[in-house]
DNA sequence: GTAGGGTTAG
C-alpha cells in the first residue's frame, strides 16, 4: 500500500493544515512513501467513500464536524454535538476518544471506551497511544493491559508500544515486542532507532540503521537528530554524507543539513557549520507540474547567521545578512539579537528602524538591549511604544530596572503588570524576588513569596532567590526554612547564600558547619563560597581555621584568590594581632590591595595599638579614597590615645591642607566584617 | 479516528 503525503511546507500554519488534510491529495509536490505491510483497510480510512445515503453523508459530516472541532481544541462543543446526535458510527466515537486522548484526559477516553458498542482496531489503539503518552509507569501497563487484551492487532498497536516502552526507557521490553511482532514496517524500525537515541544507545541505533530494509526521510532524520542530541556531531554528519544522496525527499535533506549546521552552532564549530552551508546540494526535480527546485533555504541562512551570532562574530553574520535576497522576521531579530549582545545598540537601532515588519520579540530584544547598557529611559520609551506586549516584555523592564538597581521602577511596573492582568511567571517572581532583595523589604518579599506559592511550582533559581530574600532582609530562619524545603538538587548558588546568610548574620559556626556538609556531598564551592567562610572565620577568630580555608581554595579547589579573600584573610590574622604576618600577606599577594585589605588592616592596628602600621594602611587609603576623612581620624584618635601630640597634630594639619571634612560613616570597616 | 522524525530566537 502506497501512503501518499504532501511536501511540508516550511511555514508552520500552512504545515498544520496540510498534515490534517485526508486522503489522497492532488497537489503539486507528492512525496511517495511506502510500507513494507499493509494496513487493514476499514471503509473509513480511504478518502474515497462509496456512493452513500444520505444518511452516511450526513455521519461524514458529523464526525469531519467533531474532529475539526477538537483540532481547534474546542473539545466540549465537540462533545455537545456527539451527545446531541444517536447517529453515531465508530469513527464518530474514535474522534471523540481522540480528542480526550490529545489532552491526556484517559478517564474521559476510558468511559467512551467502555460504552463504544463496536470497538475497531483503531479505538485500542487510540486508548493504547493515550496511556503510552502519560507520564508514570503505571500508565503504561495500563497500555501494555489493553494491548494484550485487544482481540485483533495491526503493525499499529505494535508500533505503539514499542514506542511507548522507548519513552519510558524501557528498551528491554521494546525490544522484545520489536523482536516477537509477526510483520514490522519502516515505521517499527524508525521507533527502534528514536528509542536507542533517546536512551544513549548510539552503537545500537546506528546498527539498527544500517541493518533496517528499508529507509524513509524520518529514518535519516531521527538518526542524526538523535545523534546529534547525543553530542555526536561527525557521526551525525558522516551519515549525513553518506545516506542522504540515497535519500527521495530532497526536502527532508535540506532539513537534515540545518538541523545540523544549527547542531554545530550550539557548541561554537562555526567553520563546520560554515562547511556545510556552503556544500548543501542543489537539486532539480522533474514533475508533472514542472522543475523543483532544492537548495538552501531561508532557515539555513538563518542558521547559519545565529551560528556566528553565537560566538559574537557579528561580521561575518552581517555579511550573510546583507547577501540575502529574502529575509523573513527571524533574519531581522537574529542580527538585531546580534547587534544588541554586542552592546551595539547603534547598529541594532538602525537595522530596527529599517525592519520592514517588527514583531513583539524584535521590541523586547531592544528593550533589554538599551537595559543592558543602563539605557533605562530608552528602553522605558520602546516599552510605551511597542504596539503589543508580552510576558516577556515585562519581565525585560522588570528585570533590567532590577539590574539597573532602580528598585522603585521595577516594583512600579510590577503592580502597574498585575493591574493590567498580567500573569507573572518564574522569571517575574526571581526578578521581583531581587527587587525586596535591593529595597530590603521583608514584608513585600513575604508577599511575593505568597504569590510564589501560589502561582509556580517552584524551581532551584526561584528558591535561591528566596534564600537570598530572606537573608538579606534579615530573616536567617526563614531562609533556612526555605534551604531546608528544597527537596531537589541544591546548586551551588543555593548553598553559597545559605553559607553567606550564615555568616553576615554572625553565625560562624552554622556557616562552617554547612560548608562541611557541601564538601561532603562533592559540590564544588565557587570563590563567592570561600568569601563567605572566611568571613565566618574572621568574625569568630578562628585563626587556624582561616589558614587551613584558604589554603585549601589553591591546593583542594584550584580557585585562585582574590582580593576579597585577601582582606579576609587579613581581617583573620589582624585581629589576632599578627599584624607583622598581615603586612607581609599584603606585600606579596598578587593583586592590588583594596580599601577593604588596608581597612582591614588599620582596624586590627587600632585594636592591637600598632601605631605604624597603622600609619601605613592609613596612607594606603589615603590615597585610595582621597575625599574620605576615616583614616585620618582614625589615626588622629590613635595618636592621641598613646600621646603623639605632635603626629596628632599633623594629621589635623593634613586634613585641612587636603580640604578633608570631618565626616562620620563610612564603609570600609563594614566591607571587611 | 491510531504508530516513527524535524531546522532558526528572548
Amino acid at each position: 500500500m502506497i501512503r501518499w503525503r504532501r511536501m511540508r511546507n516550511p511555514h508552520f500554519a500552512v504545515r498544520g493544515l496540510l498534515r490534517n488534510i485526508q486522503g489522497p491529495c492532488h497537489g503539486p509536490m507528492l512525496t511517495r512513501i511506502s510500507n513494507n505491510e499493509s494496513v487493514p483497510s476499514c471503509s473509513f480510512t480511504t478518502g474515497l467513500r462509496p456512493k452513500s445515503s444520505y444518511r452516511d453523508t450526513d455521519l461524514y459530516s458529523l464526525n469531519k464536524k467533531i474532529s475539526h472541532l477538537i483540532r481547534t481544541g474546542r473539545i466540549f462543543e465537540a462533545r455537545a454535538l456527539f451527545d446531541s446526535t444517536k447517529n453515531r458510527n465508530t469513527v464518530t466515537w474514535n474522534s471523540m476518544i481522540s480528542g480526550y486522548v490529545q489532552r491526556r484526559e484517559m478517564g474521559k477516553a476510558r468511559k467512551l471506551f467502555n460504552e463504544l458498542p463496536e470497538r475497531d482496531i483503531v479505538s485500542w489503539n487510540l486508548m493504547i497511544s493515550g496511556y503510552i503518552s502519560c507520564r508514570g509507569s503505571g500508565y503504561i501497563e495500563e497500555g501494555r493491559k489493553l494491548f494484550d487484551n485487544m482481540p485483533e492487532r495491526d503493525c499499529v498497536s505494535w508500533n505503539t508500544m514499542i514506542s511507548g516502552y522507548a519513552k519510558n526507557g524501557k528498551m528491554d521490553e521494546a525490544l522484545r515486542l520489536f523482536t516477537s511482532m509477526p510483520k514490522r514496517n519502516v515505521v517499527s524500525w524508525n521507533a527502534m532507532i528514536t528509542g536507542f537515541l533517546r536512551n544513549g544507545n548510539v552503537v545500537r541505533a546506528i546498527e539498527f540503521f544500517e541493518r533496517m530494509p528499508e529507509r524513509d526521510a524520518a529514518s535519516l532524520s531521527a538518526l542524526i537528530s538523535g545523534l546529534i542530541q547525543n553530542d555526536e556531531l561527525d557521526k551525525a554528519a558522516r551519515v549525513l554524507f553518506e545516506f542522504g544522496n540515497k535519500d527521495e525527499a530532497k526536502e527532508d535533506l535540506v532539513h537534515a543539513y540545518n538541523t545540523l549546521i544549527a547542531g554545530y552552532g550550539q557548541v561554537g564549530r562555526v567553520e563546520e557549520a560554515r562547511h556545510l552551508f556552503d556544500h548543501i546540494p542543489f537539486y532539480h526535480e522533474q514533475s508533472k507540474e514542472g522543475n523543483v527546485t532544492f537548495k538552501r533555504n531561508l532557515v539555513s541562512w538563518n542558521s547559519m547567521i545565529m551560528c556566528h551570532v553565537k560566538v559574537g562574530d557579528i561580521a561575518s553574520a552581517r555579511e550573510l545578512f546583507d547577501l540575502m535576497t529574502e529575509r523573513d522576521t527571524f533574519s531581522w531579530n537574529t542580527m538585531i539579537c546580534g547587534y544588541v549582545h554586542s552592546s551595539n545598540m547603534k547598529e541594532a537601532s538602525n537595522l530596527f528602524g529599517k525592519m520592514p515588519n517588527p514583531d513583539t520579540l524584535s521590541w523586547n530584544t531592544m528593550i533589554s538591549g538599551f537595559m543592558e547598557i543602563g539605557s533605562l529611559t530608552l528602553a522605558n520609551d520602546f516599552f510605551e511604544r511597542m504596539p503589543q506586549r508580552n510576558l516577556v516584555s515585562w519581565n525585560s523592564m522588570i528585570a533590567g530596572y532590577e539590574k539597573n538597581e532602580d528598585y522603585n521602577e521595577a516594583a512600579k511596573l510590577f503592580t502597574q503588570m498585575l493591574l493590567e492582568g498580567e500573569k507573572p511567571d518564574r522569571h517575574t517572581l526571581s526578578s521581583v524576588l531581587s527587587v525586596c532583595t535591593g529595597l530590603v523589604d521583608l514584608h513585600l518579599g513575604m508577599q511575593i513569596h505568597q504569590l510564589v506559592t501560589k502561582t509556580v511550582i517552584p524551581d532551584v533559581p526561584i528558591y535561591n532567590s528566596l534564600i537570598t530574600m530572606y537573608s538579606r532582609c534579615g530573616a536567617i530562619n526563614q531562609a533556612r526554612t526555605i534551604f531546608g524545603k528544597m527537596k531537589m538538587q541544591k546548586d551551588v548558588i543555593s548553598w553559597n547564600a545559605m553559607i553567606g546568610g550564615y555568616a553576615s548574620h554572625g553565625f560562624s559556626k552554622e556557616a562552617i558547619e554547612l560548608f562541611e556538609v557541601m564538601r561532603r556531598l562533592k559540590v564544588r564551592p565557587t570563590y563567592i563560597t570561600f568569601i563567605s567562610v572566611l568571613h565566618a572565620c574572621a568574625h569568630a577568630g578562628l585563626v587556624e581555621e582561616g589558614r587551613k580555608q584558604f589554603k585549601s581554595m589553591t591546593c583542594e579547589f584550584d580557585i585562585e584568590p582574590r582580593v576579597e579573600h585577601f582582606a579576609a584573610l587579613v581581617d583573620i590574622v589582624g585581629r589576632h594581632g599578627q599584624l607583622e604576618e598581615a603586612m607581609d600577606l599584603i606585600n606579596t599577594m598578587p593583586c592590588e590591595p583594596d580599601t577593604a585589605v588596608w581597612g582591614a588592616l588599620l582596624s586590627a592596628c587600632r585594636v592591637h595599638q600598632n601605631v605604624e602600621l597603622a600609619r601605613v594602611a592609613a596612607e594606603a587609603l589615603m590615597r585610595l579614597e582621597p575625599k574620605s576623612s576615616a583614616p585620618y581620624v582614625l589615626l588622629y584618635n590613635m595618636y592621641a590615645d598613646v600621646g603623639q601630640w605632635d603626629d596628632a597634630a599633623e594629621i589635623r594639619m593634613l586634613m585641612e591642607k587636603n580640604n578633608i571634612l570631618k565626616q562620620p560613616g563610612y564603609s570600609w570597616v563594614d566591607s571587611v566584617g
